[in-house]
DNA sequence: GTCTATACACAGATAGAC
DNA sequence: GTCTATCTGTGTATAGAC
């Protein structure tokens, strides 16, 4: 699986608005017709990123919003009812569709050395494809409302989990090391959230996530890696 | 070097307010006695990293900063001429402290290996005894003035190329294996930073700084160490 | 459904007494 | 050197015409 071809399977996910999840957002919306909503949402979504990850959420003001969306700030207000609120959909809204992709990836997957290698990939892939939200959802949670900033905390949970769970299972058929697998799963992460917090570091250095994918599963799978396994690998990490 | 030992010969370094590079600020302070100023500074300071780790920096407002320092708010512009200008001098005097007990550490170190640990285990243990504001100034530099915005890149890049050229050396000497040592940089950068942004979940496992600094080393070399180094390891690694 | 015009609260900053 | 009181701009949010 190459950025590409995920990119496009996931660019039919992402413009789903009217998902379950989306439905108790529903009522704060004053328009009737759900194409007009959709079209809107979308234009007030990136613009919220675009102005936010520039100078902050808190900074933006709604007459910074009303221009770059392109619609008045009475406009505005039919489609929300607070800034807070705005704030509110436009995370569950990301979430959903991130949690949704996510999951079924790497179910897909059978071998547990292949699990590890899809959960990074597709981490990687999904935080590039949708890198303003990714960025903004890491800088912006820790400011908002008590159970906003809980959902933050839970997401971050569950995928460390998902890795930790990866390395146990793999420690138990003997494909992976003995290791503290919840301080790998950590610094996995960390290594993972680093490519869209510095997205211009790796823009300007011509690294491709490709590229960095491939640097990250090879410096966990060295250390974890236990070594009647670890033959096939040697050569290609000579390449890197 | 342990981290209570760090500490200890830390905290002089972090009073100091009246450094060279703290002097093109002094001519927005209108107070005269220096003891005043650097009491007051020092309560300033803390009562806006604490606030500002809270709700943002932008959210913060000098009404907060006014109850939370204990100063009236026209106390408080005798110590600053603007809310920008509060966080110039910030920056500024916690930049060039950590500066300069960095280098020092560093260059101390003679072996290549050992710089390497000494280079992360230092940063570690600064960040540690800094958290408060080393977590200030990833979330809220990128919102502010160009000119600032530039000096915290710079900061970035300046600590990365510190673990790239010890990597390269090391590869000439033999010590450590040709690798891409800029990703490597990269990444051991984001592994050190992911200790101050997310301390809460560190402490609540009970995770030391010594314990992330021995696993951190100990990932980074089990993927640079060339064998003929790695030996006198093996046995630690399974400590883990 | 979208606009313009405006209410009203609260932010940053200063003046001047003590 | 620190306080209280106050000025003035700007922010969020709404009313009501089109």
């Amino acid at each position: 699986m190459n950025y590409l071809k995920f990119k496009k399977s996931v660019s039919n996910y992402a413009k789903d608005f009217f998902n379950e999840d989306f439905f108790e957002n529903r009522k704060n919306i004053r328009i009737k017709k759900e194409s007009t909503v959709a079209k809107n949402l979308e234009k007030i979504f990136d613009a919220t990123l675009k102005i936010s990850n520039k100078k902050g959420f808190q900074a933006m003001t709604m007459r910074d919003l009303s221009r770059e969306a392109g619609l008045s700030m009475g406009a505005l207000y039919s489609y929300f009812s607070s800034k807070e609120d705005l704030l509110k959909m436009l995370q569950s809204q990301r979430r959903s569709v991130t949690k949704r992709i996510l999951e079924e990836y790497i179910n897909h997957e059978t071998g547990i050395a292949d699990k590890l290698r899809t959960a990074i990939r597709i981490h990687l892939y999904l935080s590039e494809a949708m890198q303003p939200w990714f960025y903004f959802s890491y800088m912006e949670t820790k400011n908002i409302s008590g159970p906003e900033q809980a959902k933050a905390i839970e997401s971050e949970l569950y995928t460390e989990k998902i890795f930790e769970n990866i390395l146990k299972d793999g420690e138990k058929s003997g494909v992976f090391l003995h290791r503290n697998h919840q301080l790998t799963a950590s610094v996995t992460k960390a290594m993972l959230q680093d490519w869209y917090l510095k997205r211009w570091k790796y823009a300007k250095r011509n690294v491709s996530v490709e590229q960095y994918a491939k640097y990250l599963i090879s410096i966990i799978e060295t250390f974890c890696l236990s070594s009647e396994h670890e033959n096939g690998r040697k050569k290609s990490r000579r390449e890197l």
